[in-house]
RNA sequence: GGAGAGGUGGCAGAGCGGUUGAAUGCGGCGGUCUUGAAAACCGUUGUCCGUGCAAGCGGACCGGGGGUUCGAAUCCCCCCCUCUCCGCCA
């Protein structure tokens, strides 16, 4: 949610920022400054009545007390006009206060200055690339061949349990898994990034902490006897542990990191594209979570950016990194750096990390502050990224692995699967 | 699931209808003393909103919402949460 100081002293900037996301926010922009200024007048008002009201009984009980009981009852007949009068002033604040936020809601954070114009995926910009494509056999088979040939993650048996998107990992592909996920999480706290397990369900307050409600409710699932959802991913959770804080300026930087499983309803995206482990109900995903102090937090995102490559390069995979133009770029989302991985059975790059940050935009609603040399309160920059979402790091890792012998390991997982090839 | 207790400032803990934004203790900050530190002593110390160049002024906040009253942290109603005991259970 953006400040409402920002859009009234940074109008033009705001409006010019949020033109690159290809829409036109004077509407909503010019709604929120009329609310703020009716939300402003209307306390004054009230402010004075109340104050005014205060001023009355503190003369009541005086007279009461030095025996004025007329004079008293005299007064006590003025308070219930203004009563009235308090009572009409604060249900209109309270109204407008709601239709503020309401509106609030509605508007996106404004992009980064480095944001390339664009409409679409198509739009982003390719900023770095590393490996090579590996040309494979004309035999070569897609991963959900390569994992029924093997026998490591069975959407049967998912579907018959629970549903489709919900895969079983199994032999060799569970522990492929884990080996992934304890890599992964070594890997983020040999960074810096302290570990956590956090709880896989989360209130509602945690759900409009992080964004996801009230725009998202339906990509989440929701327990609706407890109100409680499940995570779509560990950032939701991991951040609201900072909800209503205030830092110390010394405390930063903040780093957490967590493996959880993550869920997502995903509604009506199914069809094209979507085989496999492109896209699931249920996926694993370790994450990495970062508080900053506002003039360092361009600089922690590129150190997350540089963290996520050492990742993939020791997984050997080929990938690349684009910056997402105001077309693509997610609602909460400043400045967002997505890994691309090559799939070299289907021939496409496969989204595997998505790295932003969100500046002040989740901050504000989670209230989580900070307190500066001058002991000023000011809000913290959030930010965070995959390190990494296992499936499609799976599904590349299977892809451009195969040999006549079988799939063929990367070296730094030999440690954490056991074995080097899967047969 | 059953029974009971309770939610007050950074923490602990009083207050139970009027001048209480809230005693007291701890902690924090500033100072005196000291070569330095500790101890002791003195002072100070909440958040949010509005208004103002500022000093300041005004309002709200004692889990959340509503009510009674001229006046509520204190009385009434609803909700949420925590703890203890019992039950169930990995």
């Amino acid at each position: 949610m953006l400040e409402v100081q920002r859009i009234r002293e940074q109008y033009d900037e705001v409006l010019a920022g949020l033109q690159k996301r290809n829409m036109d926010a004077r509407p909503l922009l010019d709604r929120v400054l009329q609310l703020d200024e009716r939300r402003r007048q209307t306390k004054t008002l009230l402010d004075q009545t109340l104050a005014h009201l205060n001023k009355l009984s503190k003369e009541i009980g005086q007279l009461y007390k030095s025996g004025e009981v007329k004079k008293a009852e005299l007064f006590k007949a003025k308070t219930s006009e203004l009563k009235e009068e308090s009572k009409k002033l604060s249900e209109q604040l309270q109204r407008t206060e709601e239709q503020l936020l309401e509106i609030l809601y509605q508007i996106p954070n404004v992009p980064h200055p480095s944001v390339p114009e664009g409409k679409n995926e198509e739009d982003n910009e390719t900023v770095y690339e590393w490996g090579e494509k590996p040309e494979l056999p004309g035999d070569a088979l897609p991963h959900w061949d390569l994992i029924k040939k093997y026998d490591i993650i069975d959407f049967e048996l998912g579907t018959k349990i629970t549903g489709a998107g919900f895969p079983v990992y199994k032999n060799q592909g569970a522990r492929l898994q884990r080996a992934l996920i304890n890599f992964f999480l070594d890997r983020n706290t040999q960074a810096g990034y302290e570990e956590t397990i956090p709880p896989h369900l989360i209130n509602e307050a945690s759900g409009y902490g992080t964004g996801q409600l009230p725009d998202k409710e339906g990509q989440m699932y929701h327990v609706e006897k407890d109100n409680l959802y499940l995570i779509p991913t560990a950032e939701v959770p991991v951040t609201n542990f900072y909800r209503d804080v205030i830092l110390d300026e010394k405390d930063f930087p903040v780093k957490n990191t967590a493996y959880t499983p993550c869920f997502r309803r995903e509604a009506g995206s199914w069809g094209a594209h979507v085989r496999g482990l492109n896209r699931l109900h249920q996926f694993d995903k370790v994450e990495i979570v970062r508080i900053e102090h506002p003039d360092r937090s361009y600089e922690a995102l590129d150190e997350m950016v540089e963290h996520v490559k050492t990742l993939l390069q020791a997984l050997e995979l080929p990938f690349r990194i684009v910056r997402l133009c105001g077309g693509d770029l997610g609602f909460t989302s400043a400045l967002t750096y997505d890994f691309e991985v090559w799939s070299a059975a289907q021939k496409r790059w496969l989204e595997v990390s998505s790295v932003s940050n969100f500046e002040t935009f989740q901050s504000n609603r989670l209230k989580l502050r900070f307190r500066d040399k001058n002991n000023r309160k000011r809000l913290a920059h959030t930010l965070n990224g995959s390190a990494l979402a296992l499936p499609r790091v799976v599904a590349a890792l299977l892809e451009n692995n195969q040999t006549p012998e079988g799939i063929r390991i990367p070296e730094v997982l030999h440690p954490y699967t056991g074995f080097k090839i899967i047969n």
